[in-house]
RNA sequence: GCCCUCCUAGCUCAAUUGGCAGAGCAGCUGACUCUUAAUCAGCGGGUUGAAGGUUCGAGUCCUUCGGGGGGCACCA
């Protein structure tokens, strides 16, 4: 029985477990102080001679990835969140204990080094051990130790296997990290303060996608996991915080595809007196600030495609593209819907400006190479946007494209509490009411009666980000545990 | 939700037109104090995702179910 066999792969291990707390050893370790990362460790050893054979002493920890036995010595390769290296335990070097240790010594199993750095004869940089401390039993066997984990599903559902076993899976997720840091670096440098607003919500506001519902008991009411954080974002704009930030989970309740996590990521940003121009300089800071924390410089690929991130970048109206990609006129509404209706989209009731955005996402999203700000899109489909006051058929927004997927997506803040109002009310012919940013919110529109400065608000999805930036075709290798069906589970 | 596709040992993968389920790694036993995915000798490990069906015979063909990946739809 496969159960059997691999219940026979865990009993061995659980022998030298035994074989440990026989040695008076706790096969679950405890605080280990002062160790250097390998990372370091092995920028030392560069400096190091080949022939230095007795370098400095060093104390690392990790987990035994390789090992080569050979007589009374041997040879492990530990590895720890920076870097591998090689560590060589001689009998006569350890001692009874330390070799009895090493005998029971498993792939997956968590120790520690207190050693010399120096080079074998072969040249490779090595940890000489003077002392084995043992800090963790594996009592199962890791994957492959050359291929790692492959299979897709159990990288994603383990994720703590894949994390050790794939190093390329470590670094995408660690990268993702760095972007986040760098996120706050670059707000602080622009005089933004974080703050955290509600997640569980009354009303769903901020964008167009369908909610999660959950209840809470003591009021006996529903709420709504957020699908964005932008109205009370822009309350604190009322409330006199004039440069407001939030890095936080959104969710929304719709298919899960290489692009979309039912719970992702967002950044949102909202700055006092600015406009979205001023959010197209703080995007390009802010990705330019990313690129310097995962490195790689402004050329970069992405799915085999090139894309120069040097800022700064494009910025042409929606209108303009319209007409360059399309060949059609997006004042010519009939135009609009023949050219419509060539692309396989549907007409007959629909608004023609709903019409034309639909044309816009089928024809025009995949062909912006970028990075690329699309600007200025048609007033209707922007409920939460200032328009332009030479225009109020347009809206000051602008979306970020890189080779099809949006990134960003900014305005300038609508602040008018009575066409706000207005707005909300409206409902878009053809557009289904959950699919519409335009959800009566009475709490948000009184704040705005109090005066909202005019101001420019920003939003980027930060996996999508992570994804373009480290070269990674699927969101769920830059989500820690992406949403997977529970196995087994009855209907 | 629909379409395509995948699921074989703990892991990575084989298995000819339907014809005895295999290998490497990992594991176990032994040898080896400078190895590099160490090597050498030997040993164990399987309800081929699940349940049915067709067939003399199914890992392979059919049906249903479970899970994954990709696409469509929806969206960021």
């Amino acid at each position: 029985m496969a159960e059997e066999a691999r219940e026979s792969l865990e009993s061995a291990r659980v022998e030298k477990l035994e074989r440990l707390k026989g040695l008076g050893l706790d096969p679950w370790g405890s605080r280990f102080d002062n160790h250097e990362a390998i990372g370091s460790v092995r920028a030392r050893g560069e400096g190091m001679q080949p022939e230095d054979a007795a370098g400095p002493t060093v104390r690392i920890a990790g987990r035994i990835m390789l090992r080569r036995g050979q007589g009374k010595v041997a040879f492990l390769e530990l590895r720890d969140w920076t870097e591998r290296i090689q560590v060589m335990v001689g009998k006569n070097q350890v001692g009874e204990q330390g070799w009895a240790i090493t005998d029971s010594l498993d792939l997956g199993d968590l120790i520690g080094i207190d050693g010399r750095l120096g080079h074998t004869r072969t040249g490779e940089l090595t940890v000489f051990a003077d002392r084995i401390t043992f800090l963790a039993k594996s009592v199962l066997p890791p994957p492959e130790k050359w291929h790692g984990l492959t299979d897709q599903e159990q990288r994603y559902r383990q994720r703590e296997v894949d994390l050790f076993s794939n190093p390329e899976s470590l670094q995408v997720l660690l990268g993702r990290s760095k972007v986040v840091s760098a996120f706050r670096r670059v707000m602080a440098s622009f005089g933004f303060v974080e703050v955290e607003t509600p997640t569980m919500q009354a009303i769903a506001g901020g964008a167009a996608a369908k909610p999660f519902i959950t209840h809470h008991n003591a009021l006996d009411i529903n709420l709504f996991l957020r699908i964005a954080p932008e109205l009370y974002l822009k309350r604190l704009l009322v409330g006199g915080m004039e440069r407001v930030f939030e890095i936080g989970r959104v969710y929304r309740n719709e298919g899960l595809s290489p692009r979309h996590n039912p719970e992702f990521t967002m950044f949102e940003a909202y700055q006092a007196y600015g406009d979205y121009h001023a959010m197209m300089d703080l995007t390009e800071a802010l990705v330019a600030g990313s690129i310097e924390a995962v490195g790689g410089g402004y050329q970069r690929s992405w799915c085999g495609a090139t894309m120069d991130f040097t800022p700064p970048w494009p910025r042409k109206t929606y209108h303009e593209l319209v007409a360059e990609h399309a060949g059609v006129d997006p004042h010519d509404a009939v135009a609009v819907a023949n050219r419509a209706r060539e692309a396989g989209i549907e007409t007959a009731g629909k608004d023609p400006v709903v019409v034309l955005s639909e044309l816009f996402e089928a024809v025009l999203e995949h062909a912006l190479a970028g990075p690329v700000f699309v600007i200025d899109y048609p007033a209707p489909l922007c409920p939460l946007t200032k328009r332009k006051a030479s225009n109020p058929d347009v809206a000051e927004r602008f979306e970020l494209y890189v080779k099809g997927v949006e990134l960003a997506n900014a305005y300038t803040e609508l602040n008018d509490p009575y066409l706000q109002e207005q707005l909300f009310r409206e409902q878009l012919a053809g557009l289904p009411p959950e699919e519409s940013m335009a959800k009566m919110d009475e709490e948000f529109v009184r704040a705005l009666k109090h005066a909202m400065p005019p101001a420019g608000g920003l939003g980027i999805g930060i996996d999508r980000l992570v994804m373009i930036l480290l070269d990674r075709a699927s969101i769920r290798d830059v989500i820690l545990f992406p949403l997977m069906r529970p196995k087994g589970a009855q209907q």
